[in-house]
DNA sequence: TTCTCATATCGACAAGTGTCAATATGTGGG
DNA sequence: CCCACATATTGACACTTGTCGATATGAGAA
């Protein structure tokens, strides 16, 4: 099984101030920004995001997403999945359900790496 | 040939305010701020967009994009294509020259609707 | 108009993605 | 231990996407 490589704030603008300082972006910074943007590509993984993000303690276990993005249980978990890797959702497992959780530093950060 | 209905900034929220005012982004609205962030989901276009907003003046044509990215020219074209229509550049023709610009404001706003 | 050059579009291909049904994993209760 | 339930993984499928070479479009220059 492979590890799943989240992507914390702090490592969204690794070189920010480093000696070598570029305005744009390089290879592997591109790389890691367009991971976060690309796990709010689809539709559903950008409402799941909200949906998150709005309940009232900001957590919520799949089988409470399932219903609102109308989708089956394997594709939400597919989706969340994805949420995960990207940085922009942590799991937490609390008996028998997996509560999720918006980290919203993930993509206030990227975003501010390609509008600074 | 279909028009290229770009995303302006101020239609990435526009019932932030209404009367039925949800917490949880609606279908639609979902589906602007997606294409917003997949436009973004690939590093090229990632590196697309900073090297523009990097620019001095921030204006390039394609000509002066292929070069960084190590792609060809109807790639590149490609690429931009999307990025004007997910809203996040604009095209300007001048001459013989395609120029684009960016317009932060409406990764900003997409964010913004994410993290409020 | 004709030529040149910058950019866009087309056609094709491999690779990736979203979705589901079926199945596996793991957690708590009896 | 075995059962019930919440979630994850697998396998398969249609669809999308990134890339290029070849070609088309469009704008200034001669």
């Amino acid at each position: 099984m492979e590890t799943l490589q989240a992507v914390d704030a702090s490592d969204t603008q690794p070189s920010c101030c480093s000696a070598q300082d570029e305005l744009v972006v390089g290879d592997e910074q591109a790389q890691r920004l367009a991971k976060v943007f690309k796990a709010l590509g689809d539709p559903t993984r950008v409402k799941l995001l909200s949906l998150i993000s709005a309940s009232a303690d900001a957590e919520m276990c799949v089988c409470d997403l399932t219903e609102p993005v109308g989708l089956s249980q394997p594709t939400v978990s597919h989706h969340m999945k994805q949420l995960v890797e990207a940085g922009l959702v942590t799991r937490e497992q609390r008996g028998r359900w997996a509560y999720y959780s918006p980290v919203t530093s993930v993509l206030t950060e990227a975003t501010r790496s390609l509008t600074a």
